[in-house]
DNA sequence: GCATAAACTTAACGTTGTTAAGTTTAGGAA
DNA sequence: TTCCTAAACTTAACAACGTTAAGTTTATGC
């Protein structure tokens, strides 16, 4: 059995070596320069060598874009964050930005490119996870009544939007196209006012 | 004279032959399915001969775009924009995401993609002119009180973010991909949330 | 010692955007 | 009318891409 094992452990070094020079590439250089056989050529295989652990060029990205947006997920499990609702959804807004910005290419590749739909969202997808860590916390702040009465889905979804817009917007148009204002801003102020628009206010009295 | 001016005539008769080959292709099939050789097989010329009217495949995909989004603004300028500026936000919005959902490919290619440098935005750009629109607004917003006091072009950013985010989610992210409300909704509460966000309230006596 | 199956390579196919080098064609000058 | 020139256009090709079919190596289990 343990001939096996190793067989196994061989074939997901090789993976990892394929999926390491692809990162490489993809962080410094974006996904079009990715390219079968500059892979090849990093990792000293050739190029058709890589269809033996990947099923094509989108199957390996996605790969290698789950793996790291899973780290994003881990920093948001471990990290201790604030027990106030309201806190944090800011702090997860803060470091799903920093995450985007950080790597631009990944975020481009995973929220703002269309894929062929043979590749299947997964329910792993992080994505998905880091949704639903939005979404409980936009519930709590609705039943602690730190928000308005309202529904939670659609709550989380206009936040994510706003912060998507943001990030979007720092990632695809370029500064000298647009008067913009400085990127810790843009983030900041699209969080602030997307709390400031879901928070309960005391009622005026009448 | 008069034969120059044929001439030019005739050049820009193909110009347009071929922007409107481009076009249908672009619109029905997207940016990778509009190759020269589909167009040139449309309007009956060499492949090669597109060069003669553009620099390359981004020059004209970028010329059809601006002539598209030039009638969106043309929509901004005409149309009865109510003299509210809360209202006039609300409807310059309404109009902004009723031309992306009806043109993704377009708003992707102007919005959602990185574009060589050689492709200098200008200043009549689609983007730049009807953000001036919702700035204007935004500042009257503020003047006349209706919006808390701060800065009208950081304001305009935040808003744009936010309901930019709304269409980059609708565009890219797969209905299937995530539990998403109906388009519509998305599209409306994210501009509520925006005006709710910069709406100025009576302050609470003390 | 040999068959087998997995891992890997070689060579190629069909696309793509783009360019270099011709060819056609029409207008102006002689 | 005849020739020249410049613009418009075509033919043929290049280099690069993702991907696949067919063949080769190599270690393992019998």
């Amino acid at each position: 059995m343990s001939v096996a094992e190793r067989r196994e452990r061989e074939r997901e070094e090789v993976r990892h070596k394929i999926l390491d020079a692809a990162r490489e590439l993809f962080v410094s250089e974006g996904y079009e320069k990715v390219t079968m056989r500059r892979i090849a050529e990093a990792i000293e295989y050739s190029p058709t060598a890589i269809y033996l652990h990947f099923e094509d060029k989108d199957d390996l990205v996605l790969a290698l874009c789950r793996e790291d947006f899973g780290r994003l997920l881990g920093v948001f499990e471990k990290a201790e964050l604030p027990r106030d609702p309201v806190d944090r959804i800011r702090q997860l807004g803060l470091a799903y930005a920093r995450f985007g910005l950080q790597n631009p290419n990944h975020y481009r590749f995973m929220f703002m490119t269309a894929r062929a739909p043979e590749h299947k969202p997964e329910a792993t997808d992080p994505g998905h996870q880091s949704f639903g860590f939005l979404r409980a916390a936009v519930s709590e702040a609705i039943e602690s009544g730190a928000f308005v009465k309202s529904d939670p889905d659609t709550v989380a979804e206009v936040l994510w939007a706003s912060i998507h817009g943001a990030m979007a917007l720092l990632i695809s148009v370029r500064p000298d196209c647009w008067p913009r204002p400085p990127v810790a801003d843009l983030v900041d102020q699209t969080i602030e006012a997307g709390l400031r628009a879901f928070q309960a206010r005391p009622s005026l009295p009448h």
